[in-house]
DNA sequence: GTGATTATTTGACTTGTGTCAAATTTCTGC
DNA sequence: GCAGAAATTTGACACAAGTCAAATAATCAC
């Protein structure tokens, strides 16, 4: 189920000294957020990874009125503006809790440092968004080479519990169609 | 021109200590390639990065017969599939000389050594991968949100060079629209 | 230059998906 | 359980963009 890549990046942070993962856990700090709170919203800088402890999240921005989630978030996954992240400076998203959510946070400066000090954490931190590079390219090449019905049902396969826990409108969204649209390839399939 | 990003990579690396250069140089091989020639097919695993210093090539990919251009480099890009090169794993696609090109490739192992051994590589590989991430969450966003037309002037405007340099056929494909509706673009916007 | 090939444009038609509006179903609070 | 709100479905229509085919323009070999 999970991704290679995600399960060697796991594994390996695993494996760290304790004495790093202590110097790392310093720069952590738990919080819990109600339904439909806003974790980051546009004009803020990103300045934390948020790992995801329980619940879902979504980010998405908006675009003439219209939103678009561009990644959801279930137990275990890291919500980050990667852009404001590391340019520092101000985001263009929204990161949403779409239930009660815990998440841990990881400050940017803490992290930094522990990064600097401790060549293996900073390997790890590579790997992680040469993950998310490549998360992206296969993203962009199903909006690229699938027509709606497919998308939905490769979401359907890859990400099932998407299109099982969360509403219409987020569902849509995500695969940026209309509402109308999505409902019409739902009953399309049901009836086949 | 530049993104602020890439010269501030630029910036560093030309800091770096040349001791540092004089190693990363040992892992580095010049080559040519006459018009049409492929530097990755699918199925080869993708071992270097590829500098270009002279010339314009591409990296596509097909689907249904169909071409789809993902990315044109031209003199001072790095081409890579990023996706092979990090697993290790056989590419799914192609990059190819649309000119007379010359490159300098950049071997995987001796530049995963000079890594290892100076954090300052490191974490000049790991801004690169970080570009490359924004780079596709804005492409991705242009797919999401601009039709055919404003994703052609978007690409007039940002990216001039491929427009006036590059076949129809070429752009089209990277613009993900047809021969046909591309030409009828242009027509339109010559027309107003 | 001339003919052959290739690239680009134009035309006619089809289709997927969006929009707006209305109907229906599901959820909520009380 | 009921009223009202919200979410989802269905219908009618419009339009962007694809496809296939033919015409035109540009390029190349000799």
């Amino acid at each position: 189920m999970m991704n290679p890549y995600i399960k060697r990046i796991k594994d390996l942070s695993h494996q760290l000294d304790p004495q790093i993962l202590t110097e790392l856990e310093g720069g952590f700090v738990d919080k819990k957020f109600s339904k439909g709170a806003c974790l980051l919203r546009p004009g803020q800088i990103c300045t934390s990874h948020l790992l995801v402890k329980e619940g879902v999240a979504r980010k998405y921005y908006t675009h003439n009125d219209k939103e678009i989630t561009t990644e959801i978030y279930f137990h275990d996954d890291v919500a980050v503006s990667l852009d404001s992240y590391i340019m520092r400076k101000p985001a263009d998203l929204y990161i949403e809790a779409l239930t009660e959510l815990e998440v841990t946070l990881i400050d940017y400066s803490q992290f930094h440092k522990v990064k600097k000090k401790y060549a293996e954490v900073m390997m790890l931190d590579k790997m992680f968004i040469e993950y998310y590079a490549v998360w992206f390219e296969q993203r962009l090449k199903e909006f690229q080479t699938m027509d709606a019905s497919q998308r939905y049902l490769n979401l359907l396969e890859k990400e099932p519990r998407i299109v099982r826990l969360l509403p219409v409108t987020i569902i849509a969204s995500y695969l940026n169609v209309s509402l109308e649209t999505l409902s019409r390839i739902r009953s399309k399939i049901a009836s086949e």
